[in-house]
DNA sequence: CAGAATCCATTCGGATACTG
DNA sequence: CAGTATCCGAATGGATTCTG
């Protein structure tokens, strides 16, 4: 979107036109919404490269089910990159990609703000 | 664009000590995982003030159900300011609030991003 | 106009159990 | 270790209807 995209009472009436629409959310905000995505993200940019059994105790909670399609989707999605190795005990490790990396740049002051209001009194 | 988008890998690595937990996600990343929140906060801040109607606009597809539980819930949050005028017919404006406006900075860059890279990617 | 309330299909995600 | 498969209850959000 462009900075002369500026609104006015105007642009009211144009509303439905003109306008930048921000609903057409891509597959990458879909992923974004779901439970821990968000964190994931930040967790293997802070801990890259970081294996399966490390991202798993940062989220004391998470079901290894839910933290595996989560993973999943995100690797599918281009944002991580897993890396295999044929060991015993096998050994994997994940990775931001390139667009990861963008990606959690701008994911992380996010949560340093949720994080610093603290929770929040509703 | 902005040049503090030029956080590098030397950020990412320096983190790469501290182990913040970013589980326990506040009440606020809790909303922003749901449906066209992130966008709403993004539109509001954009056409600030703005009126129900106009966010509907904006978003043709969304029910009114969805979009007002979303906008009650923002509003809850200290998000969004609703201020209702005593007129016929009826007008109500919505606005961000302080905490809106540092929340809506982190998250436009966000939406920018998304919508740069478009849905073609993979 | 700006919603609230209700109903309900769909989705999501946790628990559990099982592999390479 | 690093997942996957399955089951199933909980939460979500769309459609519809109604109101101040």
């Amino acid at each position: 979107m462009s900075e002369n995209a500026r609104a006015t009472a105007e642009g009211v009436d144009a509303a439905s036109e003109d306008r930048t629409c921000y609903c057409p959310l891509g597959g990458v905000m879909d992923l974004l919404s779901r439970n821990y995505a968000i964190q994931v993200i930040c967790v293997v940019g802070t801990l890259r490269p970081v294996r399966y059994g490390e991202i798993e105790a940062t989220f004391g909670e998470v079901s290894s089910s839910t933290l595996s399609t989560r993973l999943n989707e995100l690797t599918e999605a281009g944002m991580l990159a897993r890396e295999r190795y044929a060991e015993i005990p096998p050994r994997v490790e994940y990775d931001l990609t390139t667009d990861g990396e963008e990606l959690c740049e701008l994911l992380l002051p996010l949560l340093r703000w949720v994080e610093d209001r603290g929770p929040s009194e509703q």
